[in-house]
Order: C-alpha cells, then sequence, then structure tokens
DNA sequence: GTCCAGGGCCTAC
DNA sequence: GTAGGCCATGGA
C-alpha cells in the first residue's frame, strides 16, 4: 500500500477538505490551540468570539488580560489552560516580532519549527500544523487518528514516536503543499467519522487496506494522545 | 448520567 | 524517553 494511493482514495471518497479554516495566519494559528483535544466546532466558538472583541491580532490579544480571555475561549474547554497558552503565543510574536506575523513566519523552517516549540503550548503536533498551514512549509502533523489509522492498517508498529511517524510519512508522499495539507485533513475525517465507532468500521473506505479491525475486532481509537 | 473530542505540560520512574 | 494524571465545555 502506498501512502499516495491511500491519499487519493480518501480524497476520491471525501473530496477535498481545504484546510485550514480562516482568515489570516494568526486566525490559524489561534484555531491551532483551541482545537487541541477539542473539536473544531467548539473551538470555533472560542475563535469567532475572539473575533468580535478584536483579538485576533498579536498585539491586541497580548495586551488582554487572561481572566477576559478565559471568559472568551470558554466554549473551547480547557479554557484556563488555553488562555495562557494563546497569551505566550501572542506575547512571542507581539514582544520579538512586533506584531509582525509574517517576519515570525518568514523565518528558516528548522528555526521557526524550534522556536514555536518553545512556546508554552505549543507541542509537535501545534507546531507542525503551524508551519504546514500557515507558513506553508512541508510539515506533516501527526495526531492521534493517524498514529492509529496507520497502525492498524500495518504499515507503522504500535508505540512508533511522533517524530519516527512523521518522516515515514514525509518520505512515502509527494513533497507538496496540496498534498501535504489536504492529506492529512483527510486523514483526520476518516478518523472521526469511521474509526472510533465500530459499526461504521466495514463501511470505511480503507477497511479493505485495514488489517486490524475491518472485522470482528475492537475498533482502537487512543482516548490520549 | 456517560463518553469523548483535530494535545501538551508536569511529574515520577 | 515515556507512562500516567490533569486540564473542561458541549454535544451525542
Amino acid at each position: 500500500m502506498k501512502l499516495m494511493e491511500l491519499y487519493r482514495r480518501l480524497l476520491r471518497h471525501f473530496g477535498r477538505q481545504n484546510w485550514w479554516p480562516a482568515r489570516t495566519r494568526f486566525e490559524m494559528m489561534v484555531g491551532a490551540i483551541l482545537t487541541q483535544r477539542t473539536k473544531w466546532e467548539n473551538a470555533e466558538r472560542a475563535v469567532k468570539n475572539l473575533e468580535k472583541a478584536g483579538l485576533l491580532d498579536p498585539v491586541a490579544l497580548a495586551r488582554t488580560p487572561i481572566e477576559k480571555l478565559e471568559k472568551l475561549v470558554r466554549p473551547a474547554g480547557f479554557y484556563k489552560l488555553k488562555a495562557r497558552r494563546l497569551l505566550s503565543l501572542a506575547k512571542h510574536i507581539a514582544d520579538e516580532y512586533q506584531g509582525d506575523v509574517d517576519a515570525f513566519l518568514s523565518r528558516p523552517p528548522e528555526e521557526l519549527r524550534n522556536e514555536l516549540l518553545s512556546i508554552y503550548g505549543v507541542g509537535k503536533e501545534t507546531a507542525d500544523s503551524i508551519l504546514l498551514y500557515a507558513a506553508d512549509k512541508l510539515y506533516f502533523p501527526v495526531d492521534a487518528y493517524t498514529k492509529q489509522i496507520f497502525h492498524r492498517m500495518g504499515l507503522t508498529p504500535k508505540n512508533i514516536s511522533y517524530e519516527q511517524l512523521r518522516s515515514f510519512i514525509e518520505k512515502n508522499i509527494d513533497r507538496n503543499l496540496a498534498v501535504y495539507k489536504e492529506f492529512r485533513a483527510l486523514l483526520v475525517v476518516l478518523g472521526k467519522t469511521y474509526c472510533r465507532k465500530n459499526p461504521l468500521c466495514q463501511k470505511c473506505p480503507i477497511s479493505s487496506l485495514c488489517r486490524r479491525g475491518g472485522g470482528g475486532g475492537k475498533a482502537e481509537m487512543p482516548t490520549k494522545g
């Protein structure tokens, strides 16, 4: 099973996803933090609250009292944590780049990645999502769905590390931004739609490719990353 | 009422 | 370097 074959099959089945749903690069970054371990629908409510408050701007956001942020991001869950994380991201861009998001995202990719990872609340998946969807760099974000899907397909070991899986995927798909962006979105949609629910497993568009489950086996979506 | 969603931090081994 | 606990609202 070649990964590009899987990609084309998912694309035929689900159609283009056109991620990321955001008007600006900073809004994308905000959404990436708000959707951590959270449905996008709930994260989006928080994004809209911030937008109404005029806070989808690093300098404005960085100046906002955390108590106000906590109220606005409440629908996204983990609201105290996420308010802190948004502030740390906004302050970094405001302090180090005078709020110039483009200047921040224009840094050399590996340096930008390390810088993102140094920001409180930005882990590997969030950093790689920002690199791919906001900075247009060829980094493939690996989430819990992707890990589980590839394991069930017998492509990778269950306990593979984040970096190992990212490397595996990046070595086996076309180095093309549209492919990266769509494939990642399609894997999330596939995971959300089928993997967690056993009854739907048979209808999964890749069930014939799935060595585990696919029939009587238990769906094993992890509850943790 | 129960389960869980597009992670990451902290702590203990 | 990694396993486990923790964070929390909203919808099914």
